[in-house]
DNA sequence: ATTGTTAATGGAAGTCATTTTCAATAAGGA
DNA sequence: TCCTTATTGAAAATGACTTCCATTAACAAT
């Protein structure tokens, strides 16, 4: 309760998983950036601050995180998954905008009308096709600002 | 003229590619499946009509149809690309159905409304983000019938 | 049809992101 | 504090794909 217990502690706590110094720190720099890492970025950022950490360690910790709904993983489709913290546990719909040169991830608020249209086909396609849509992606690949 | 040269060969050669055996082998595999091959299902089953291919060939091959425009390459999520030959040149747009058990693809229709709010958006990004959109991608992740 | 040039082949070895293994360590409940 | 066992980090393994390189085969020019 003396503010150095994050929401986030809790909810690992409640996953089961053992706080530990590695995680903190892993969480720490994630907490702290504000675009999509690769767990190689992740690495990068933690060894800075914490010099024993594992790259194995990352990917764990990473991956631990997913599962408790703290973070989220990203697949850019370059072969290197991408993590992000949650702002709030129940994310808001938005879609990516991904540069094929730099790999840079831009989140774009959902549209309403758009986001309707998709929901709308989802609803078809589990009655044609038998398909349940679990979790639909849009993404737009190309060029960011400073890659065109 | 005589029936077995095929559309695609008058393609390959004027792309400057040689027609050579394991590439026709390739390509009668590709042309007889229906659905959307991971390198590996192609290779399986050419060594079956043509045991001398070897898996670096297939890889190649498959990437010289993509260059040539004659299949198209599908980014399924799962780290394994996926190959289908294309029925006419210019593929009409159309969605993907993932499925997450069993990693089989469903080719869907582009809902015609849809298809229109995706290509707004688009031009809403190149404005607002400066980013140039170049080919916008939506899946629908799920499970098929057999796998749910 | 024969030849010569050079693209294409296939096996082995290399990448690269991610995972597995395993002995040592450290959470945290008792 | 002690004990159990989850967690750690280094090293080795994995899996999809690519690169190397010596050999082979397309095919354009004789
Ligand atoms: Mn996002
Ligand atoms: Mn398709
Ligand atoms: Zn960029
Ligand atoms: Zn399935």
């Amino acid at each position: 309760m003396r503010g150095h217990g994050r929401w986030f502690h809790g909810r690992i706590r409640g996953c089961g998983y053992r706080l530990t110094l590695p995680r903190m720190k892993i969480i720490e720099v994630l907490n702290s950036s504000n675009g999509h890492l690769s767990a190689e970025d992740v690495f990068v950022k933690v060894h800075r601050i914490y010099p024993a950490v594992g790259l194995t360690t990352v990917y764990r910790t990473l991956e631990m995180l997913v599962a408790s709904g703290i973070v989220v993983k990203i697949d850019a489709g370059d072969g290197k998954a991408r993590y992000k913290f949650k702002k709030t546990l129940e994310e808001e719909p938005h879609f990516h905008l991904i540069c094929k040169k730099c790999g840079n991830i831009i989140d774009v608020k959902a549209d309403k009308e758009l986001e309707k249209n998709i929901h709308r086909a989802k609803e078809e396609y589990i009655k044609r096709y038998r398909f349940k849509v679990d979790n639909p992606q849009l993404r737009f690949y190309g060029y960011c600002e400073s890659c065109k």
